[in-house]
DNA sequence: TATGAATGAGCGTTCATTCAT
DNA sequence: AATGAATGAACGCTCATTCAT
């Protein structure tokens, strides 16, 4: 008789000590073997669980979008227009200590994904929500009279990625350049050029 | 008498097969059976002008830099305030298909840089420069009455790097949404709100 | 359930592979593939079961010295004083056809002891019990009668250690010289002077 | 027109070199890069001078008997008897700061030899020397009335060269057990016994 | 299903040796 | 003769993957 294991519970926990380790010694200290010790589970189940590395590499990825967006999602539905924006901004983009092991993550798989070929078709998926939801909030507070009329929203949208694209980078790469307190200010003072 | 070879000339041929195998294949693509094979050399004689890895990786940076450095000297040069600005963050910040396997180099080195503490002092001297030269041309800038006097500059200056930065990582990563030309536009918009 | 393999059986094979390649073909002989090739496992495997090869090395000096402890503990159960040493340094510090392998392998490792910063911690306790236990065994004779009562038991177990050195050394090293017969004559002759 | 050279002269410099180099480092420390270093001339011209590192090692150590037979016959051919033996084991076998180099080229040797089929010619005429000296001084000291005349002469010369092999193997490895001065006591109490 | 032993290709690095000048 | 650049086999070690139990 087979134990009964909740198979996608399994793959949960692998795919999460896959993130603690990537975040604490980045991707090269993500081996096979080191992910099963991470876990506590056997090494060979981990080869039960995922037909390859690539595999436990794009489920890790896949699920920290998924929890980032279900996030997202509840400041939206709380808010709307700049302000929500402002929270997602802030909230998402922003590194401190607490949020820098899931961007050390998200980063290192943004190479991976625009390097490595076999990743390149998750490549829309995590990126295009962003985009999308700025928009759309964009165009709410246009709407709302929040910010310019004559602003044209698609490029404003762009130009919003692209700064807080900027602030992820360097939140992470030069902490001491740009702290959790000064991201915060750049953002909304960004955002405050946009009314 | 000995072949006589120029070394400095060696040790450029390697470092140019080390960045066009970057480009193409990542950093891991960046063996050094691969590296010896794209330069068309022994294997052996790699390691006759490069102490180790990490040496090659680290002469090919400064090469990267250094050449960088001597391509935004002429512009600075030759313009002054918000135009040389511009220049600066459009013909260097701006990712097209010449300069595309340079910023794969560039962002590939800074997370090397990050992680790693062995390159970490390197760290300073690749980023100083560029904060510095953009504060130096803002602070011209207000002088000369391009921007808005109220500006406080180190501010300002830390949000075009950081807006800069956000132009390189998604036009590198995300070409389809972020292709040169608008790469450019968003430039010479952010700009614009500062006058 | 995984193969079920004994680790520690493991570990002796390989280290008697170790040992055999040392004895045929000395220490530069023993590479890692020719341990795995002589103990007819894959090269892979000996990974998991030594750290490193200066594991593995360790490992085969600990079993071999631990093999020769208990063999010695046999003769002083069964003799004492004078007797017990004739025995002692018979039986192991003779050097024939048979225990030519442990030999070469004990010296060779005496070397790498005396030279090698890491190993300098296996040392006295490789070395300290032989010495001790032949002042022991001299101290028993004399109280027994058996040797002169003026020696000084702490010299003359020194110069019974050395002789016994010199007696492994060329018995290892000249074979021709000094064989196995011619050996044991000269460690009679040797304990005689003593009486 | 050809350079001239003494070309037994540069040999000289690089076998120096290379003892130099193996009392410090090792055998393993006896590169032919390092060599070439050590002796401050260029890597090329060692190949010039040897044919390969086995010539280079077996010049070495002929260089290095060579200089003890020359040192060992001024002793000679001042003494006789018993007491040219004590000087010849006195000077050679005894182990001092200033004679531990050249000691641990001459054991390292040693194992080359015995284990490495292509040194093994090189055997006996470094070995037969000490063991056909020892035997005539004896022979000359029996004939003196200086030891004891039922002494049977090559069984004595062999354990004599037994316990200096002892001497020098022990002082070497394992000098804070057997420092100097006792090595000179063991040595003079061990051919008071002949007497 | 679960386990961890087994495998071998690949890594960075070292090195004796050859060769062009 | 003299030089040092060029070469590639071999080293210790790592690792994703497969497999026997």
């Amino acid at each position: 008789m087979p134990k009964i294991v909740d198979h996608e519970a399994q793959r949960e926990i692998f795919s999460q000590a896959t993130m603690r380790l990537m975040a604490r010694d980045g991707l090269e200290g993500v081996t096979m073997r080191a992910v099963a010790n991470e876990a506590e589970l056997s090494y060979g189940s981990l080869f039960h669980y995922f037909d390859s590395k690539d595999d436990l590499l794009k489920h890790a990825i896949r699920q920290l979008t998924s929890s980032q967006t279900h996030r997202v999602n509840e400041y939206v539905s709380q808010f709307s227009g700049l302000k929500a924006l402002e929270h997602l901004l802030c909230d998402d983009a922003i590194i401190n200590e607490s949020s820098r092991d899931a961007w050390i993550v998200w980063m290192t798989f943004q190479y991976k994904v625009a390097l490595q070929p076999s990743f390149a078709e998750m490549h829309s998926e995590l990126i295009d929500g962003w985009l999308e939801r700025i928009t759309q909030l964009l165009s709410e507070a246009q709407q709302a009279g929040e910010i310019n009329a004559t602003l044209d929203i698609k490029t404003e949208a762009m130009a919003v990625w692209t700064f807080s694209a900027g602030v992820g980078q360097l939140g992470l790469l030069h902490p001491a350049s740009l702290p959790a307190k000064l991201q915060k200010q750049l953002i909304t003072s960004y955002l405050d050029k946009l009314r």
